[in-house]
DNA sequence: TTTGAAAAATAATGACC
DNA sequence: GGTCATTATTTTTCAAA
């Protein structure tokens, strides 16, 4: 899984991540290198997988998510596969992480419209789910992601 | 903080989340609307402020940060501006969370090298900021993310 | 690997329904 | 809001150095 990445390839990450709508030209003309270089390295990181795609960052709560929370899950049997891809399918659950360290097993980073779709999700559909033994919500009160 | 976003830019955030790279001329035909009308209302969202921008997608592991952890905080006074300014200063913390709803105050999202750097963040940069009374590492063993 | 040329596609703006 | 037209940029490929 691990992959060879050089200082130019780490700018061109670090400068994508900032500008994801950067122009590879300009992308070129800041990692020092020239344009149909800065093709090849893109074509290259996508094809390692390390450069999986691009998109729009928006804000969850301007956009109409005004509840986030953490939930963490408690399972029965660990059969990741099943569960994960059944979380998939929820759209309110934004990440999912399978843990160790504790009592918990799953960690879920939940948005929703309000408190009630947020209590409706955690009721109706998470516990709802064969071999999820209990379940532990944190309100997010303030979140922030960081470049 | 609320705003009015009707099925069109909805269906605009959507195709953009899924391609951040989309060109307007791509973007217009899908949503039916035409070139123009898809500047204004690309140019309306990011005013609002709900379009804060574009990412790349970049694969942790496969660019080099193979250790993943959420981390709780407990603290002391809950100066939450100063704490979250300061977890901005660590580039390892991804993503962070003031909570309620249990006996955990903040959550973070680190990513590290391997356990070895995860180490040395939690016991040398996040428990020797003040305030920090205990934390509780959940190493990841998998985790997505749900667009 | 770099540079330059060149065609095709796209962006961006403005005038006008 | 929507359409059309226009100009500026960018993408992408290819050949040559």
């Amino acid at each position: 899984m691990d992959i060879q990445l050089d200082e130019t390839d780490r700018r061109i990450l670090d400068e994508l991540t900032r500008d994801g709508r950067m122009s590879v030209r300009a992308l070129a003309e800041v990692v020092n290198i020239s344009r149909s270089h800065a093709y090849s390295r893109l074509e290259r990181l996508q094809d390692l997988g390390v450069l999986e795609g691009f998109s729009a960052v928006v804000n969850p709560a301007r956009s109409g998510l005004g509840t986030s929370a953490y939930v963490t899950l408690t399972v029965r049997q660990h059969s990741w596969r099943d569960l994960s891809e059944r979380l998939r399918h929820v759209p309110e659950v934004k990440h999912m992480a399978l843990v160790g360290g504790g009592d918990v097993d799953v960690i879920l980073l939940v948005r929703t419209r309000d408190n009630e779709a947020l209590r409706r999700v955690v009721l109706d559909v998470l516990q709802a789910i064969p071999g999820v033994l209990s379940t532990h919500t944190f309100l997010i009160f303030e979140d922030l992601s960081n470049p």
